[in-house]
DNA sequence: CCTTAAAACGAATGTTCGTTCTCTTTAGCG
DNA sequence: CGCTAAAGAGAACGAACATTCGTTTTAAGG
């Protein structure tokens, strides 16, 4: 039997993926609530019961936005730190900043990510996935600190969970101020951090 | 003529503050979006009517709320700054993140302000006053850096801006490992500024 | 205490939304 | 080439929503 009258596995992984960039493009232009169903719909040029035959529903499909979205976060982080040996940490945050700063513009991740956000205080479900993703995001931070701390560069007593929590800080810290005040540029706040880090022993 | 059947004005604005509580209490709750009329007019206890002849539309409501959030936010900021004389960056620190720290609960200003911010990616007249705000704290930031500098805890030729932006960026960037992640408390983050801030000179 | 207009009310409205369901088309298989 | 079942289409539906509007209540002025 198996009269088998289906498509290839392929054809299906397409069409899930037209709909999620179609959903991307919407999202970022108008905010996850603000798109109906029909926006993206349309945006992917599909119909609804096309739609409804890939995703269960429009909160399945936020969710499903929302792991890509926190996904390349964590690979990018994932990236930066691959590099070897550690340079100091200005270095690092440097690199760390120029990869990710492109993200920052409307079209970039870090505005879907701050929905994603505001999203998962509501969304248990969400808020879980985003604390797994964050939380090995943070590990890498951490990692960094102890390459410094081996490397002489921190002192010796230093707990490098909290340096890492602290350079972890710096990232979406920085978009923030990017993204709502428009500066300062990356060159800027990596002086700053230069600057913080060459201060006079004066306690 | 002029009848005159109205109400006190401290009555009008009772009624007004009335309905931004309530109003506060359910965005806190369930979110901007997923918050209806019907549920702010009812935890207000009036009726739909009452409500609109204090606000013209939801918007304005949200409008409002932001308002006093971030009003807030800077309020805060502004207690901290006004020290005298200037303590040690890590003294100033601990002292801001003590006093912010009990706005990262869930019924706190600091997840009302992610949802002003997600909000503001697609609401012109917010995100303009967002940037006014944000901008007059990051003014304290700077500041604060022009400050250290005078007592010589920082390089002579750092720019006071940028040392503004990282340490303002430390704010935003805590919150959110708190919210989203549950940690580290403000003592191990501390800890972290610290042992940066004695970072062996080894570049 | 009666008049008057603001204040409050809440049923009604019209729209928009996410989703369902029935029908048609398509593509693999014998 | 015809059979079959999945894939796609889109009209229709019911629920939920923000807002309006005609009416009732309230309180200050004369």
């Amino acid at each position: 039997m198996r009269a088998m009258p289906r498509v290839s596995e392929a054809h299906l992984a397409a069409r899930r993926q037209q709909i999620l960039d179609a959903a991307r493009a919407c999202f970022a232009r108008n905010g996850f609530h603000a798109t109906s169903m029909q926006d993206v719909i349309s945006e992917a040029g599909l119909s609804v019961g096309a739609f409804y035959r890939y995703f269960k529903s429009k909160e399945e499909l936020v969710t499903a936005i929302a792991e890509q979205v926190i996904g390349r976060v964590s690979d990018l982080l994932d990236e930066v730190r691959a590099i070897n040996p550690p340079p100091p940490i200005e270095d690092v945050m440097r690199r760390l900043l120029q990869t990710v700063d492109p993200q920052f513009s409307p079209d970039g991740v870090f505005p879907m990510a701050l929905q994603v956000w505001a999203e998962s205080l509501r969304n248990p479900e969400l808020a879980a996935f985003v604390r797994t993703i964050y939380g090995r995001v943070r590990g890498h931070f951490d990692e960094i600190a102890r390459d410094q701390q081996a490397a002489g560069r921190l002192p010796a007593d230093a707990d490098p969970e909290a340096v890492g929590a602290v350079l972890f800080s710096m990232v979406p810290g920085y978009a923030l101020q990017r993204v709502l005040l428009g500066r300062p540029d990356p060159d800027t706040f990596l002086a700053g951090i230069t600057a913080l880090l060459h201060a006079p022993d004066k306690n």
